[in-house]
DNA sequence: AGTCGATTTAAGGTAGCTGTAAGGTTTTCG
DNA sequence: CGAAAACCTTACAGCTACCTTAAATCGACT
């Protein structure tokens, strides 16, 4: 198939191909794919009755697909709950587009692809190395030093409560670790902060959980 | 608008106007809408010189919109980092689908509880980072006023009766707190009223209870 | 087994949020 | 008109949530 082969040099790989719905269907709870294309003409049914079967157990990403492009058409399609719908012909290309698009936010945690580094002032935080830049020297972060300021920086400029945080470090039963967290950012702040008992950068809000502030470049 | 109507109509609200890609900008970097739909032809430049500037410091989704329907607009859209392009003339009813489902997955995401801001005259309130800004100062929010400004915001516009308030801060058995609630609400006055003693944003219906007036309209 | 760094526990200290209370003002209603 | 009810305003004391430090424990590596 054309589509398919385009597909793969374009770098998308694990592509199952399905012959009729049941098949399809399986595929998507067993193979669990990244997204489904799905045409609305099947030789064994429609693409909206596939849709709905398989709304009733994930809520993977759906595209569809099809030669009818009436109104009535992408209204349901849309509505049961596609991610998009293209009407043939199309080039491959906007299919590609479109497909990391709907990829793009759904795998990518808000702000994981920018990972990398940012500024509090004179301090540089640099998550993908685990340091912190300042005064030309490089402070090492620890572990779980990392993962609490990676989840800060995920909701920087917004509150992350404490059982958020002890959430994203610790796991789900993180009961018990609001005195362990406290001591970690003391610790940051040691890191971070010009002066770590009047913190500007890693603010507690008092009642409500923890602050990054970040001021985004223009 | 007509597409304004409708997108209210169907729920959507704190929807923001801009005439031109100058406070388009702006207003995506000060309002932090949760989306934005951007017309490809605009008074002064193009849509895609906008959302590549909109791309400097954010992720926000893109929804385009476009009487210029040619494979290279769309891909071009798309390749900037577009969430969606539609192709005027279209059907209001796709586009709230199309909208619904970028937002679903962008903000289903783990960190989201979309608290949102709203603005109140001159003063904006962040309800996700627990401050009011106003003349250039960000006041902080404590977590009684927050918890409280919440619950008004969700019934903005409309009546919150005390007995209804109480319970949503102070929980099932909130009897006796009507007083201290009333306290609350002065410290909150002082933060997002011009003149604390009369509310205009705040206000308190006697006999039934407070209101929290937010405009939608920009 | 021993060392060293990372992590957790524990205990004492404190700032500032929260609730109470008392007196004032405005509205309602007999 | 007068009194009661509803709400406002202010100040202050207590306590909770958080801070800070030090010591104990864990875990990886030798």
């Amino acid at each position: 198939m054309m589509i398919e082969r385009f597909l793969r040099k374009e770098g998308f790989f694990r592509i199952y191909l399905a012959a009729d719905s049941a098949s399809a269907l399986s595929s998507c709870r067993t193979d669990k794919p990244d997204i489904a294309i799905l045409d609305v003409m099947l030789p064994d049914g429609d693409g909206f009755a596939l849709l709905s079967s398989i709304r009733q157990f994930s809520d993977m990403p759906v595209l569809f697909v099809s030669a009818r492009g009436e109104d009535e058409d992408r209204l349901l399609g849309l509505g049961l709950g596609a991610d998009d719908y293209m009407v043939k012909p199309f080039l491959p290309r906007e299919l590609v587009l479109r497909l990391t698009a709907i990829l793009k936010r759904v795998y990518s945690s808000p702000v994981a692809d920018r990972l990398s580094s940012f500024r509090l002032g004179e301090q540089i935080v640099r998550l993908d190395s685990a340091v912190v830049e300042r005064d030309q020297a490089e402070l090492p972060l620890t572990a779980k030093e990392h993962a609490i300021l990676v989840k800060l920086y995920e909701s920087r400029n917004r509150i992350v409560t404490s059982d958020a945080l002890c959430q994203a470090v610790w796991g789900d039963d993180s009961y018990g670790y609001e005195n362990t967290c406290m001591v970690h950012i003391r610790r940051i702040r040691e890191k971070i902060e010009p002066d770590p008992s009047n913190p500007v950068y890693l603010l507690t809000v008092r009642g409500l959980g923890y602050k990054l502030l970040v001021k985004e470049h223009s």
